[in-house]
DNA sequence: CGTAGATTTGAGATCTCTCAAAAGATGTGG
DNA sequence: CCACATCTTTTGAGAGATCTCAAATCTACG
């Protein structure tokens, strides 16, 4: 597998990659990032649906993926993104299920597939691959119980306030200090888990109380205290 | 490790670990059971609180115990009952961070408790056993995952319905079809996420309509498939 | 320029929560 | 075994948050 090409430095070819490729050896990379499994997908496209046998999961290079589960009446409900460097779809895979989430890109994105076979090979052989796995899935459901926790005992305007402050953590602002990251009222409804309308209602609040600025669908955090305030947010 | 007890049959005295043994050698099995990490607890102790540092990981032998998580209000969030051959405690081991929940007891119950080195030795020498973890935790964030989703579109009505629709599936019934868990309403409250006398009304509408029957905390499911169509279940 | 989709605003309906009080159950100590 | 204290459950009533429906505006794009 190792070629001549060993000079070229890889992370160039798969910036993605420089979270996981502290733990596979060399050999496992080259066998991973063949240009058959790299795939740009542009905003808008669905890589795989709630319910289809998946036969490999993805690990994001660029862009951003939105991970959404369809309530039984139609509503989406967005329960992560996912971003450069972050797997997505190992779960149905591991536990041989069908997809549980439907995976939309919402900013243009690369990918890198890796086949089920090879997923389920570097667990086998590679240990330290297999306990950052576990513990990615670990972080994952901490955060789910920490979600459920928030949607069952906060105010809508509460978790509003929230999701405005982890979407500042997880998402890099631009030169005007905007979030990098362009969410329909609908998406931002369907991730804090209400009708677009109240979202609506909330957002033009904080923006009367300074607490965010609105410019069309970019928004700016202005106060972050003041959010982390309305939020209750603790951790 | 392996001794002259090689002929009495392990499973007699630790019958919860029938659902990871197919996953550990003898030696392996001799490790983890012995009698100093065999604990029994009476309703109502608490195994370990959100917060603390927890040095290894509990795995159920009979009883049950809810883990919860508190709200910034002081409200208790139920995440999910566990019972004989669950693991519970392993995700703050692996991730090396404070325990996210609180486990209390509630059913009388015997656990046996797991060092974090063992759990560490056991992943990196057992692959299998590496692999069986992963998938269990695949499954808790699959039903996180749906809880979410419930919680943030479904109306406490359903949640309800659905709440009790599922502890009919996990847990078992006693001689006159009663299930087998005795909760408090507010416990019941805790866990569909909702106001004690929420719970209490929707549970006496659907005493009304022939849908359950109680005694006390005791509950009994009449019809199941009622409850599944109030609760919008498909999966 | 026209159409389709997204956003905004308003108003009424409704679900759910909170607060308060009564009734019932449980447990303790005398 | 009774009396008292405490906790749980139940019921009522009113307040408030949130949803739904409808209509008006705005935006993007061919």
């Amino acid at each position: 597998m190792k070629n001549s090409q060993d000079d070229i430095p890889e992370q160039n070819f798969f910036p993605g990659f420089e979270s996981i490729t502290k733990y596979l050896s060399e050999d496992e990379i080259h066998t991973i990032c063949i240009p058959e499994h790299l795939i740009s997908l542009p905003r808008g496209k669905v890589i795989y649906i709630e319910g289809s046998r998946i036969n490999g999961c993805y690990c994001v290079q660029s862009g951003t993926v939105k991970l959404l589960k369809t309530g039984f009446d139609g509503k989406e409900q967005i329960i992560r993104f996912v971003t450069k460097g972050d797997f997505m779809g190992y779960r149905s895979v591991l536990s041989n299920e069908l997809a549980c989430t439907t995976a939309k890109v919402i900013k243009d994105t690369s990918l890198c597939y890796i086949p089920s076979e090879m997923l389920f090979s570097l667990i086998n052989n590679n240990s330290s691959f297999a306990m950052m796995l576990l513990q990615m899935t670990c972080k994952e459901l901490r955060e789910a119980n920490n979600y459920i926790t928030d949607i069952a005992q906060k105010t809508v305007r509460e978790r509003l306030a929230e999701v405005l402050v982890l979407l500042q953590k997880q998402f890099s602002l631009d030169s005007d200090n905007f979030l990098q990251i362009s969410l329909t009222r609908e998406e931002l409804a369907n991730l804090v888990g209400t009708a677009t309308e109240s979202v609506i209602r909330l957002l033009s609040e904080f923006k009367q109380d300074k607490l965010i600025e609105l410019q069309g669908r970019k928004i700016k955090i202005l106060n972050l205290k003041g959010l982390v305030k309305i939020g209750n947010i603790f951790s």
